[in-house]
DNA sequence: ATTGGTATCAGCCAAAAGGTGGAGGGACCA
DNA sequence: TGGTCCCTCCACCTTTTGGCTGATACCAAT
């Protein structure tokens, strides 16, 4: 009875099935169940019970991948959880890892890549692809650069072009705070003004 | 033998085997051949021959899916190509279009959906995602959103994250006319902030 | 010759963004 | 317990943007 348990979290159907008919052949690992969100991925979670669960960061609406693996992680710590996503966001990274995110794989990874990481979130090693691994690396290496998960936060929606006052209102903070955590993300990212940030933040990656 | 012959290209393998998975679930389509890049497509494309080509438009290194459109039109105009993508980008859409594609479905697709646009490319009708109809109805609405090359020029120095002034001592023109030239370019982007024309341009592609 | 598009410039005004300095609460850790 | 982050908020002030209206000039096509 060593099969290793796996439920996949993507919103995406065809990448379910893909990940599903990969996993399906190594007789060591099972798939027992998908979900197509964060809210089906926590009850998923304690349905199936499952040893690892493989999730997308992006899920297209409700709860986002981050605040899936936080309160998976409440709820089951013992559950291995592997982001799974196609895009090596600095931010993202970074969160991930902070939320409690056992590895974190790149969806163009080679088949043995996941294997690998299934197989060693169990025996709880941490996997991640190599250009994450080093992102993540030179992130530690320069501490003054880091985001905080907020700024990250609001850095993201600043690349979608919001206001100061939409960003409150969807943060559900003043535009005063708002404010603050802007002056401190110009300054880690060593930008003067919201438009060089936005530049600098979507081309430094991922964040597209 | 009505059987659908059809070519995956995409350069993540989870996406081409679950495609792979669930199209062999009909029994009038047939995966003939799967390619993980634009060059390996246009060798599988002629050595399969197959009745259509399921492609993703990012493919991470080489030739980009566009480029693989158009080669593939001009090669094997009788194979109908469907591109297949996760992100919806406005421009995106027209390229591939342009380029020659039958029909445009996002990876989010209902399998139905993606069943239905592989039956329809063969006989040549064109199958698209409701959301990325929608845009490209959109864009053929306004053709008014090209942008003049002062204005481009202008847009791309934008995503420098530029103040106005410094717009106008780069370009040797005054600050008003920077102002004049931002104003259309919000105008033809549909924006009606820097920020989100920034957004809006490093997203669009090729700005990067 | 008139029209249309492009590029250039001005002034005015309201709104948004950025800079400075300060402040309190909560979490975590030594 | 004290220090250190992080998140939150405020006031005041300057600079920057954006919206509006209008103008001149060049060039090409009708």
């Amino acid at each position: 009875m060593n099969s290793i348990s796996v439920l996949l979290v993507d919103d995406h159907t065809v990448v379910r099935s893909g990940l599903k008919a990969l996993l399906g052949t190594q007789a060591d690992i099972g798939v027992v169940g998908e979900a197509a969100s964060g809210e089906e991925a926590l009850e998923a979670a304690q349905q199936h019970a499952p040893d690892v669960i493989l999730m997308d960061l992006a899920m297209g609406a409700g709860m986002d991948g981050i605040e899936a693996i936080k309160q998976l992680r409440q709820r089951t710590p013992k559950q291995a959880i592997i982001v799974f996503t196609t895009y090596d966001s600095d931010a993202d990274i970074v969160r991930a890892v902070d939320a409690g995110a056992m590895g974190y794989l790149l969806k163009d990874a080679a088949p043995e890549e996941i294997f690998a990481a299934v197989r060693g979130a169990v025996q709880g090693k941490s996997v991640m692809s190599a250009p994450v691994a080093s992102r993540l690396f030179q992130q530690l290496r320069n501490p003054d650069e880091i985001l905080t998960p907020r700024e990250a936060e609001l850095l993201s929606l600043l690349t979608e072009g919001l206001s100061n006052r939409d960003l409150g209102k969807r943060l559900f903070i003043s535009e005063a705070t708002v404010k603050t955590h802007l002056a401190h993300i110009y300054a880690k990212l060593g930008v003067e003004t919201r438009a060089a940030a936005i530049a600098t933040a979507i081309r430094r990656e991922g964040m597209r």
